[in-house]
DNA sequence: GCGTTACGATTACATCTGTAAACTGAATTG
DNA sequence: CAATTCAGTTTACAGATGTAATCGTAACGC
């Protein structure tokens, strides 16, 4: 047998994230129904978001269950895992794996609302009971 | 006068970030002495030192000033915006903009070391006070 | 049944990135 | 002064990305 796909576990681009986004909103979709969602948001064309849809499948981050003659897509990768890797990846990139001085950067940088600051407060209390 | 470089506040690669990581550690540097410090990590020769450092000078990232016959290389932005900027573009594409989901996110990852979480406590009480 | 749709698959193509090698001109060395 | 060396500049080239157009084919309308 051929192997079609790619290896799993390539990174995803940009593009290929507000597709992701998209489906852990919602799935399975059809790609015009993907389209439907991100398409004049992102001023792309149907044939865009097919190129990415693939391009997903591929990367197996996305898989397809045929429906008729067309394709239902969902996600294959969990949103969580998704965000925790890109984040860690920030954040060994710029703090050196250490995620204290990240939020001493958004501290200084008044990136944090009052709000933001009570809720991490109260996150903590609760991780620390 | 022909412009010869692109314009200012083009994005910075991965690579060109690792460079970037040099000059902000010292400078102003010398092609070489930028590639003593990275090449044998990255597994680089000088020549791709010697590219990305003038593709950083064309983003207007580094400025250079002439030594004799060479250039020494400095940076032409602050380390503290080009984290803020990319701190920034991750909060807003995984997190919708707001920081606590992403420290919601870390807790919960358990990314979150206990020295972590009790320097996260005093910065927190340092800015509340 | 046959032309038209509606899909996915294939191909396209310009940029950006990573990673260098080749070229050029000035300075240094013998 | 010629040969070598050293620095920056130019060119290269493959793979990833953004953004489609085109192709082939199966279903559907008439």
């Amino acid at each position: 047998m051929a192997e079609q796909g790619d290896e799993p576990g390539e990174r995803i681009s940009e593009a290929e994230h507000a597709v992701m986004e998209v489906l852990w909103r919602k799935s399975p979709l059809t790609a015009a129904e993907v389209c439907e969602r991100v398409c004049e948001e992102r001023d792309w064309s149907l044939p865009t978001v097919k190129t990415l849809l693939s391009r997903l499948v591929s990367k197996q981050a996305v898989s397809t269950e045929p429906d008729g003659r067309r394709f239902l897509y969902s996600p294959a990768m969990q949103r969580t895992d998704y965000v925790g890797s890109e984040s860690r990846r920030l954040v060994d990139r710029l703090f050196g794996g250490r995620a204290a001085p990240l939020l001493a950067h958004l501290v200084e940088a008044e990136a944090l609302s009052d709000e933001d600051i009570s809720e991490i407060e109260r996150l903590l209390k609760e991780i620390r009971q």
